[in-house]
DNA sequence: TTAAATTCCTGTAAGC
DNA sequence: TGCTTACAGGAATTTA
C-alpha cells in the first residue's frame, strides 16, 4: 500500500523528469477514476499545460500545472504511476496515460533515468487493479473548497511537526491510538504499515486510548513515527502487495518490517508470537510483552 | 460533534 | 484440479 514513505519515493523519482514538461495530451480508458472535475473536462483541461512542480502532500501526489492548476494523483491502495515509453504495451488495469512531450535530453541532475530512448514520446501512466486510486483537477482553492481534496493534519517528516502537537492532536480524541494516527486529517499520510510499525518502535498497545496518553510516551512515539517513515524513505518504500516506484521497481523497507504482516511470528525483541486484533476497521499487529 | 460501520474493488490464497 | 469464499485496505459516505 503507497503511505507517505512510497509515495516520497515516486515523487522524488518523477520531479526530475516531469518538471518544465507539458502535458500534450491525456486519455481516460477508466473515465471514473477522474473524480473532479467531468472526465471530459479534466481531459480538454489537462492538454497543453506545463509541469512546473511535484509535490507530496500525506498521501496525495500533486502536479502543479499552469494557472495554479493541481493535478493530483492518489493512489489507493493499488495505484501506480509510471513513466516509460510511449510504445511500451499497455498493462492490464491502465485507467489513464498523459502523454508527454517529446524532448531527447534528460533533465539535469537525474538520477534514475526512465526507459527510454532519443527522441520518444513518454508517456505517464495511471494503472489501478482496485481502482481506489483517484485523479484529480483543480487549484488548491477550488480543491478544498469542494471538498475533493480533504483538510490534512501535519506532515510528520517535516521539522515543524513538534512532539507537543502530536501530544495536543492524542489528549483530545476518545478513540484508539491506531485510530488517531490512520485519522489523515490528524497527521497525513500514515497508514497501516506505519501505524503499526511506530507503535511498536514506541512499545505502546495499538489499541490504548489515544486522550491519557502521557507527554513522555507522545514524545516516544513522535520519534518512532519519524525514524519509522525516514528509515522506509530510505530504502524506497515497502513493497507488501502491488506497490511499485515509477520504474517498475520493488522497494526494500518491506524486509525491514517488525510487525505488519508477521502475526504469529515471534516477536523480534521478546520472542513471543505477535498478536493480531481488528481495530479501526484494519488488520493491527502487535507484541502482547513488549507493547503496553 | 465525534467515532464507528459500511462501501467500493479485484487479485490472491485458503478451504473444500 | 477447479470452484467458492474470505480477505486485504484508503477514505468517502452513512449511521449511531
Amino acid at each position: 500500500m503507497p503511505e507517505l514513505p512510497e509515495v516520497e519515493t515516486i515523487v522524488a523519482d518523477l520531479r526530475p523528469h516531469l518538471t518544465g514538461r507539458t502535458i500534450v495530451r491525456c486519455e481516460l480508458l477508466f473515465p471514473t477514476i477522474v473524480r473532479y472535475p467531468e472526465p471530459e473536462v479534466f481531459v480538454d483541461s489537462v492538454a497543453g499545460m506545463r509541469i512546473s512542480a511535484v509535490t507530496r502532500r500525506g498521501k496525495f501526489i500533486l502536479m502543479h500545472l499552469d494557472n495554479a492548476l493541481l493535478l493530483v494523483v492518489h493512489l489507493g491502495m493499488t495505484g501506480q504511476l509510471r513513466l516509460v515509453d510511449a510504445d511500451a504495451p499497455i498493462e492490464k488495469h491502465t485507467h489513464a496515460i498523459f502523454t508527454l512531450e517529446g524532448d531527447s535530453a534528460p533533465p539535469p541532475g537525474a538520477a534514475r533515468r526512465p526507459p527510454r530512448r532519443a527522441g520518444r514520446c513518454l508517456h505517464l501512466r495511471y494503472r489501478d487493479p482496485r481502482r481506489f486510486g483517484r485523479l484529480l483537477l483543480g487549484t488548491e482553492e477550488s480543491l478544498l473548497a469542494s471538498k475533493k481534496l480533504p483538510r490534512l493534519g501535519p506532515e510528520p517528516i517535516d521539522p515543524s511537526f513538534v512532539p507537543d502537537e502530536l501530544y495536543q492532536s492524542l489528549r483530545r480524541r476518545r478513540t484508539s491510538l491506531k485510530a488517531v494516527l490512520l485519522d489523515q486529517g490528524a497527521i497525513a499520510g500514515v497508514g497501516n504499515i506505519y501505524a503499526d510499525e511506530s507503535l511498536h518502535r514506541a512499545r505502546l498497545r495499538p489499541d490504548r486510548m489515544a486522550a491519557g496518553l502521557s507527554r513522555k510516551s507522545a514524545q516516544r512515539l513522535h520519534e518512532s513515527l519519524r525514524d519509522s517513515l525516514l528509515m522506509a524513505i530510505k530504502n524506497r518504500g515497502s513493497s507488501v502487495d502491488t506497490y511499485r516506484d515509477a520504474w517498475g521497481n520493488i522497494g526494500g523497507q518491506q524486509e525491514k518490517l517488525l510487525v505488519y504482516g508477521r502475526a504469529g511470528e515471534p516477536c523480534f525483541t521478546c520472542g513471543r508470537p505477535l498478536a493480531m486484533i481488528r481495530l479501526a476497521g484494519r488488520s493491527t499487529v502487535f507484541c502482547t510483552k513488549c507493547q503496553r
